[in-house]
DNA sequence: CTGGGGAAGGGGCCC
DNA sequence: AGGGCCCCTTCCCCA
């Protein structure tokens, strides 16, 4: 795993100039959403989540996060984002817009798509914002008329996933390009309060955004403001920039937006805009929370300009400072956070306070307690995107020619299933007529690029020769495949793919087999009988487990007891009753614990693998390892001379050869017990004399601390894991 | 609690 | 590329 780490590390491509065509063609791994029933009593947001992501939840079970269960590697895909479709002109009165994301269609607003409603939207809605370059591991970008999310870096295990715009997308939701002349005044203006650190017209500027509503506020005003976010974000990405020639700069201009603007105050927000709690950027602490709860039509302002250059104009792109996404200013917790009012973070789930977010507000009246109000407010001063209300965007995509005035997003409703790319092979056919026809359900892998779209593409498996054939080697964890067709299979064991979807309940599988398996769950068809007792089974797994019944075959046996069984997980199991029995006496060398503290001199002296000084013999080990657990052993008090533990031994050997009648076992077992009888009485060796109780995992702790514990017949209590 | 049996899912190899 | 098959693992339930 370290090894495949290192290497996915020093393999991590450079993504920060990436355009979001970019992600789209080159990303290497897709991963779906989940397909549940959609009569499952769970709302889809909750349902729709990946396998290999999870939800981090409140105690109150409220959703606050999104983590990976597992590696995901850069260049992953998420999504797309699902939620109600409006147009421009279809945004429902009282719609809540905290999770609105803008699709475009070149420059022109084309729709919104809503996170809001959890039954529509899915788990990406809980997906948190970053608030640094340095936690952000996914970009979200529009990619067609969907919203997408890559990891720009691979994910380890249990780490949070945190978004953050792409450059166009956040580009796009400013759309100011031209704006920056007439911001030019306003940032010269600015620039000057700063070194004389005035702060009330920045003061004021906020108050525009604070106390008064969409329609009061003049053109004039909101092209103020834009400016105000222009200055606040050029400041900060030229901060940046220059941070390591420049360190104080980002001082200085922190220290100004941190003095000169204040506190909103909420109460104001809310009386001013006249919107409800819902509509509170609170609820997402990174998002500048005046800027969140602009009015859609506002950001409208800034849609219309032609001519936008694909390259954010505020950040050189000739030498990114830090890998991918240095757009993002290091985070600063004592950063006033409330300043620019900016991107809007997405969704909900972008709750940055990890607060609450249980997913009943969202069905109906709520009424509740969003987050706190004053504290989650605050957000990252540092984030350097344009400003952008909460929405989404559309960009151009080569392959894609966006329906310019396309009715009210037709195609684009999430309910059934996002847009034609991505679709698994489950969605492929229409109709459930077809529900019990397997083959016509799974015609076509979704590891062929989707039709319209990004895809997969340019998987990188490096091909090795090993003894003269090639093999297909998975970038991933390494392992070699002889067949390109087997490694692609593979594959989905880190994408998290599941193409093959049971038509019944909707269960999804890696590969089309599996799901025919499965489908005999719902027929109930046992195909494989036992000759023996007619009994029938389902798979020739199970007969062939079911047959070692009748043989009396039982392959797995605990080396510590002897006990057999004929299933291996009985066998894992019944090796806990050993471990979670006392063994705390533990090898300082090796680790290993035993029962007896005899055992473990024993041990040192014949067999630890990590004493270099006695020959390596596996016979011994398992020989001292299971006396140790034997009940001769246990007859014996830990004050057992070497004269009676030899005796012990003894009888131990003899019974164990009862019934045995290889002369060779027989043979083999005389020469450990003189093995063994030898180490017995063996001078100790200085490693044996620290031979002592473990109560802890780290045998040179334990020997530290209890050295000098003699414990007889009770024996400490060990929390030994596993084996 | 432990052993034991079955059900089902998942990975991989071969053809 | 995809089907078939095998093996392994885990979960669940019961005595």
């Amino acid at each position: 795993y370290f090894h495949t780490k290192m290497k996915m590390d020093s393999a991590q491509a450079d993504m920060s100039e990436w355009r979001e065509a970019d992600f789209a063609l080159n990303c290497t791994y897709i991963v779906p959403d989940q397909v549940s029933d959609p009569s499952f009593s769970l709302p889809k947001a909750m349902t729709s989540i990946p396998r290999n992501l999870t939800f981090e939840y409140s105690t109150d079970n409220e959703v606050t996060g999104v983590f990976s269960k597992e590696y995901i590697p850069q260049g992953t895909r998420f999504g797309p984002l699902q939620g109600d479709i409006y147009t421009k002109d279809s945004v429902p009165k009282q719609a809540n817009r905290k999770y609105f994301w803008r699709i475009y269609s070149g420059r022109q607003l084309h729709h919104f798509i809503d996170g809001y409603d959890v039954h529509k939207s899915n788990w990406m809605r809980y997906v948190n914002p970053a608030r640094s370059l340095a936690e952000q591991n996914l970009v979200a970008c529009q990619n067609g008329q969907d919203v997408y999310f890559y990891t720009i870096r691979p994910v380890e295990p249990k780490q949070e996933l945190l978004v953050w715009y792409s450059h166009e997308f956040a580009q796009r939701l400013c759309g100011q390009q031209d704006d920056i002349k007439q911001s030019e005044k306003m940032k010269n203006r600015l620039c000057q309060i700063e070194k004389k650190k005035k702060k009330v017209d920045v003061s004021c500027l906020l108050e525009i955004f604070f106390c008064k509503t969409p329609t009061q506020k003049t053109i004039s005003e909101m092209k103020l403001i834009h400016a105000v976010q222009l200055l606040i974000h050029d400041m900060q990405a030229h901060a940046i920039y220059n941070s390591h020639t420049h360190p104080r700069q980002i001082t200085t201009i922190s220290a100004v937006t941190n003095s000169a603007i204040p506190s909103p105050q909420p109460e104001h927000r809310e009386a001013s805009l006249g919107l409800n709690h819902s509509y509170l950027p609170e609820h997402h602490p990174a998002l500048p929370s005046p800027h969140r709860n602009l009015p859609l039509h506002l950001h409208g302002l800034y849609g219309h300009r032609e001519g936008l250059v694909s390259s954010y104009p505020l950040y050189p792109h000739s030498r990114p400072l830090q890998p991918p996404y240095q757009l993002f200013p290091p985070y600063n917790p004592h950063y006033p956070r409330l300043l620019v009012p900016q991107y809007s973070p997405p969704f909900p789930g972008m709750l940055p306070s990890r607060g609450p977010m249980r997913y009943s507000n969202y069905l109906g009246t709520d009424g509740l307690p969003y987050p706190p109000i004053g504290q989650p407010s605050l957000l990252p001063v540092s984030l350097p995107y344009p400003p952008s209300p909460q929405g989404g965007l559309k960009e151009r995509t080569p392959n894609m020619s966006p329906p310019r005035g396309a009715p009210a997003t037709p195609e684009l409703s999430p309910l059934p299933k996002p847009s034609s790319q991505n679709q698994t092979p489950q969605h492929s056919p229409s109709g459930c007529e077809e529900a019990m026809n397997l083959s016509l359900a799974t015609t076509k892998s979704s590891l062929s690029a989707p039709r319209n779209g990004p895809g997969y593409k340019s998987l990188p498996y490096p091909l090795k020769k090993q003894n003269g054939k090639i093999k297909y080697e998975c970038n991933v964890c390494l392992k070699t495949f002889g067949q390109l067709s087997n490694l692609k299979v593979h594959l989905r064991v880190h994408s998290g793919e599941r193409p093959f979807q049971c038509n019944l309940c909707k269960k999804s599988f890696t590969q089309l087999a599996h799901l025919q398996k499965h489908h005999l769950v719902h027929t109930g068809e046992k195909p494989h009988e036992c000759q023996v007792c007619h009994k029938r089974f389902s798979s020739t797994s199970n007969l062939k487990t079911h047959l070692r019944l009748h043989s009396g075959e039982k392959p797995y046996q605990c080396k510590l007891c002897n006990t057999k069984f004929t299933q291996y997980i009985h066998l894992k199991l019944h090796r806990r009753l050993h471990s979670t029995r006392d063994h705390p006496y533990r090898c300082q060398l090796c680790a290993q614990a035993f029962v007896h503290r005899f055992s473990l001199r024993t041990h040192q002296r014949s067999c630890c693998p990590a004493n270099s000084s006695v020959p390596v013999n596996v016979h011994m080990k398992e020989m001292v390892e299971q006396f140790d657990a034997s009940q001769e052993a246990d007859a014996l008090t830990e004050a057992a001379s070497p004269a009676q533990v030899e005796a012990a031994v003894e009888r131990w050997v003899a019974r164990k050869l009862e019934g045995c009648e290889g002369k060779e076992d027989q043979k083999e077992a005389t020469l450990l017990l003189k093995a063994l009888t030898a180490a017995i009485n063996t001078p100790a060796m200085p490693v044996a004399q620290s031979a002592a109780p473990t109560s802890h995992h780290s045998p040179q702790l334990a020997y530290q601390e209890r050295a000098s514990v003699v414990h007889l017949y009770k024996r400490p209590v060990v929390k030994a894991e596993g084996q």
